[in-house]
Formats: structure tokens, C-alpha cells, sequence
DNA sequence: AACTATTTATAAGA
DNA sequence: TTCTTATAAATAGTT
């Protein structure tokens, strides 16, 4: 809102990001007293300046608290801070519980901020800019998937062989009828054959094969 | 911003309240999140909507989360918040540990999820399974804009009959040559009586209409 | 859920 | 910094 775009980026020159951040910071604070007031909610909002000081901007909405927030919020995500105040000893297991908790919750706001706001977001425009920083953030995570996987790789060609042969080997075993196809499949790079020192039945075993190739992205490699 | 000042009391109207109150609170993420990126700050926005559900909307800066947010605040304004936690010896729990690293990797995750820090990514398993949630909201982005794409283009392509109908006419109009051409673009609507009291100048028509085909998304339909 | 007429917010410039 | 100004954004009222 001024004169040409702003690139979404933090600002590298120094006076003009702290010229923006006064002006932004005063912004922000006001639309959320405004919001509070017009629509009547209660909302908390934290502003940390780095520069300096490390000064604190904060608002929170009429009739209420920073430590109501904060149990709000609490008893809506299900989550426990760990605050370092009173020593209740409730349970052994809390410590535990709240960390079941905090990832519940995590997860939910997961869920919230990539799909639960799509409701809302119903003008072209915003669906574009939604679509934008999506695909952006999905592009690097492709990016990384990438790597990691020719890393992967790389680690699993060598266990694939050793995978290959075994099975090829008590295919061998088993009987005629068994060579081709097996031959055939080890050509393809995905699929990871099981160990087969043990003696598996082939049909189930060829099951779990195909579920790990749909899979691309198995947990854990097979152990060799 | 909009038609008229706002009075900043509580809006009475239920409807109009909830609508602003749509508006503005993803508003005021939005400005939210620009401040911290723009100027690298660490920030929290926490809203509470009263309605039904007492649903939470909450967002917090890259590189950071609420339990850090909170206990800087604390730090700063000295003022403690009663707390509920024990941190015990914990360490020989294993699915703890495992709790918290999982902990750990969502806050990684959410906070990547707004857009920036990527750059530390973590296990293949999380990249596939981001990519899977990323890869959902994103299908559905692009269905709503898709319906919302043969919307606009269907009653754009009934504009530019209307005025292909009205170009051929008037070409008629002006002498033989333009006559084949007009018969087959002016297939099929009717072509109405154009009011004739103007003149406009046919080639600056034609460009027009070009670029309304080209942007894909225009902001508003040319007047026929 | 869409559309605009207006009001606000704010990036640059002084 | 603070003030000014040209523009970009947000959004109130409406359909």
C-alpha cells in the first residue's frame, strides 16, 4: 500500500525495514483493537522488537488477559504449557500427556493453516495467492524429496542387488516356473524385495511388495 | 475502507458483524504474517471466535512458537504465568523422547508451513507426508478456481459472441469485404441491433477483447 | 459469495 | 525522524 509492490521478503536495507516495521507494528496493533472492538472477540497479540532493547509490543482485547488467553487457548488446543511456576505433581505421566497433547495440537494447526480457512477464501484472487504460496512451499519440499531420495537411493541400490539376488536364488530353489518373472520384475529399480532367508509365502509377500512400491516413501527401508 | 466510516463500537447487526468479522480477522493474519517476514520479527496473533464453536485462530513467527513467545513475554513484562507442567527425569522414557522429537518436528513443520524456513527440513517421512497434506489443500485450491474459471469463461464467451455479432453486423455495414469473415465468426447469437448513436473505431475494439481472452483472470468483464 | 466505491494503510520521497 | 503524497490494500455496504 504505497508506492509500487512489496515484495514479500524481509527487507534487507536496514533503516527502511525499521522504518516499515514502525509503521506496520502500528498498523497491526490498531486493526486488532478494531477487530476486537467492532466484532466484540477476545484476542491477544505479541509484537517482539529485535533491535536493541528487545522491546515488546503487545494487545490484548478488552475484559480479558494475557493468562485467560493463554488458558484458552490452552484448554481449546488441548495443550499444557510447561510453565516453571507451582509444582502441582499431578501424575508421572503428565509430562508425557502433554506432549500427546502438543502434538495433537500442532497437527490441528497443521490442518488449519494449509486447509481450514479455505472456506473462506472464495475470490479468485485470494484462491490465486493461496495457490501461489502453496505451490511455492510444495515446490521446496519437492526440492528436498529429491535430494533426499537420490540420496536414498543411492544407500538402497546396493541392498536391492543383495535383495535381487537372494530372491533370484530361491526362486532358482523353488522351481523353473519362478524364473521369469522374477527375472522380469528385478529389472525395474522400485520395487525393494524382501529377505528371504526365511521362509515366506510368495503371494503375501509379493503383496507387501506392491504396497511398499505405491508407497514412495516407505518409513524405513527393509533391513537386508 | 469501504463505503463509509466505521464506527468503532461493537457492530450490532449479527450478520454484518460476522461478515466483518470474517473479513478482518483474516486481515489481520495476513498483515501478521507480512510483519514478521517483512521485518524478520518474532510475533504471535491469537483470536477467539465466540460463535458456535468458540473456534481459535492463531498464528506465530517463523522460527519460533508460543511457548518461546510466551516465555519471552514473561521475561520481559516479569510477570509469570502459573504454569501446570513437572519436568521430571524423563529421559528414560522412551516413546517420551519420542514424543518430543515428534513435538519438535510438527512446531518444525507448522512453522514452515507459513512459507518460510525450509531450509531445515528433516526426515523423508515428514517431506512425504507435508507434501501429501500440501499436495491436498492445493488440489482443492485449484478445483474452486477451476468451477470458478468456467463460470466467468462461459459468460465471457457470451460477451464476445454478442460482440463478434455486433462487429460482423457493423462490417456489413460498411461494405462487402468484411461480409465472409463475419458470417462465420457470428455463428450462432442472434445478432442484436447495436446502438449505432457512437463510433468507435473497430481495431481498438478487437484488441480489447484479445486481452480479456489473454488475462485469464480479469478482474471485471468488459461492459457489452 | 461477489462486486465496487471508499476509506485506510503505507512505500517513497522530502 | 516526521510529514507528505501517490498508490496499493482492505473492506463496508450491497446484490
Amino acid at each position: 500500500m504505497g508506492r509500487g509492490r512489496t515484495e514479500m521478503k524481509r527487507i534487507r536495507n536496514d533503516v527502511t525495514r525499521r522504518a516499515t516495521f514502525g509503521k506496520r507494528r502500528r498498523g497491526l496493533l490498531k486493526k486488532a483493537r478494531e477487530l476486537a472492538v467492532l466484532c466484540g472477540v477476545d484476542l491477544g497479540l505479541l509484537v517482539f522488537d529485535d533491535g536493541g532493547a528487545g522491546k515488546l509490543f503487545d494487545y490484548c482485547s478488552p475484559n480479558t488477559s494475557w493468562s485467560e488467553l493463554i488458558q484458552r487457548y490452552e484448554s481449546i488446543t488441548n495443550h499444557k504449557f510447561q510453565f516453571q511456576g507451582i509444582d502441582h505433581d499431578d501424575d508421572d505421566q503428565q509430562p508425557l500427556a502433554d506432549l500427546r497433547r502438543e502434538r495433537d495440537r500442532l497437527e490441528a494447526s497443521v490442518r488449519r493453516q494449509t486447509g481450514e480457512d479455505l472456506p473462506f477464501a472464495a475470490t479468485a484472487a485470494e484462491l490465486d495467492d493461496l495457490e501461489q504460496r502453496l505451490e511455492c512451499v510444495l515446490g521446496e519440499v519437492r526440492e528436498m524429496k529429491d535430494k533426499l531420495l537420490e540420496q536414498q537411493l543411492a544407500e538402497s541400490y546396493h541392498k536391492v542387488h543383495i535383495l535381487e539376488d537372494q530372491n533370484s536364488y530361491l526362486r532358482r530353489m523353488m522351481g523353473e516356473e519362478g524364473q521369469q518373472r522374477a527375472a522380469v520384475e528385478a529389472s525395474s529399480v522400485a520395487p525393494k524385495l524382501p529377505a528371504m532367508a526365511f521362509g515366506g509365502s510368495f503371494p503375501e509377500e509379493e503383496e507387501k511388495e506392491e504396497l511398499t512400491a505405491l508407497r514412495l516413501w516407505p518409513r524405513q527401508l527393509p533391513d537386508v
